[in-house]
DNA sequence: CCCCGGGGTGAGCGGGCGCTTAGGAAGCCG
DNA sequence: CGGCTTCCTAAGCGCCCGCTCACCCCGGGG
């Protein structure tokens, strides 16, 4: 229960309630089987309401997933830019921004995971915004290492593949994290922090 | 046509030729699209032939996709197994293990993208056959890196986490990689077989 | 020559899908 | 009290899914 009782201050802002329940009852079910082998009967089920009660608050089945899409992003990409903007070094700013991304991804997995892997089922239009902000994840990071290698911080041969690299690293928990594993989001977070400073080549102390 | 051709090769022994490029189509479909969002149809139009042909050779759509998750999930283990067993110290062994099980994902990423993030959409069954030969590919990579702690050439304070970490990298590559983007298999390989040692501690010569 | 069996097809079944529509219960206003 | 709005449901439409089945084509053996 942990995790959905966070789960839902992510959705706080929407309303009505019903919305609401619906948008929790798909990240649930999206993140469980996948987008395809979700029926919009199970959706409302979840919500505790007929399959008719879907498309009073959504237009289509995938208008939620594009909803969820859109809020997953942006929230993924605040936490990456407050990290990018934070006050110390390259160094603890690259913990920082790697400890809160993972951190985000193994608290909330559910959403994550369909965040980070139900993409390719968003219509055309709705995949090139979403392409979009993640071109800005991707910057966010890249800044913070190429601080480092001015900064003579880090060692880092080639930044655009490192930074590719530890993004991608932090995404896949989305894919292997388990609420009932025996590791903590904070515990995950700490780890990948040093790790990604590792990545960097960072020369500690 | 490149990665095609390379793909013929992964299923050359697969006996008729019907079957085989009924399980090559299916590959493609799965990757593209998803296990759900594939129709029958789908593959079996990409094979040159009529829905029902499908069924001759298959019992149902579950076993292509079963089919393909056990051979490739084979072919991993292999690469990663003959890594682990070859000459060589520790640090070699991590860094040809990552080399070339990076490159089988860049390389196959379409039979790779179906392997590692389909699994969901097998039967029970044949998800624990697959759950059990995971658990050896996971083992082969945390071999190397306790031989390189116990030989003091590793600084790896978290083995297993650092081990999930090195293999969750690996796999990832499968989600981004693209045949028409400017890193080349080989790159990436390089690339991401210097991060390993990087994260184990690898203290360089 | 006929027959036979393995690989293939066209047509279609039963069912569940995404989504729609007609209508009803509940609250608020005069 | 009646009428309007908001939220919801029961029923079901049309479609396409996974899969089946009756039949066909074709090469090889007696």
């Amino acid at each position: 229960m942990g995790a959905e009782g966070q789960q839902s201050g992510q959705w706080a802002d929407v309303t009505p309630d019903a919305a609401r329940r619906l948008v929790t009852a798909a990240v649930e079910a999206f993140a469980e089987r996948g987008y395809h082998a979700t029926t919009t009967r199970d959706i409302a089920g979840r919500a505790g309401m007929s399959p008719a009660a879907l498309y009073i608050h959504y237009k289509t089945k995938e208008e939620l997933l594009y909803r969820i899409s859109i809020v997953g992003h942006r929230l993924a990409l605040d936490i990456l830019r407050r990290a990018r903007d934070s006050a110390g070094g390259p160094a603890d700013r690259l913990s920082e921004a790697v400890r809160a991304f993972v951190r985000w991804h193994a608290e909330h997995h559910t959403t994550a995971r369909v965040v980070q892997y139900e993409l390719g089922a968003l219509a055309e239009e709705h995949y090139a915004e979403i392409v979009a902000l993640r071109r800005n994840t991707d910057a966010a990071v890249r800044a913070i290492v190429e601080d480092g290698v001015a900064a003579g911080e880090f060692d880092t041969p080639d930044v655009p593949g490192t930074t590719l690299a530890v993004l991608s690293l932090c995404i896949d928990v989305a894919r292997w994290f388990n609420a009932e594993g025996k590791r903590t989001p904070d515990e995950v977070g700490e780890l990948y922090a040093d790790l990604a400073l590792r990545m960097v080549g960072y020369a500690k102390k």
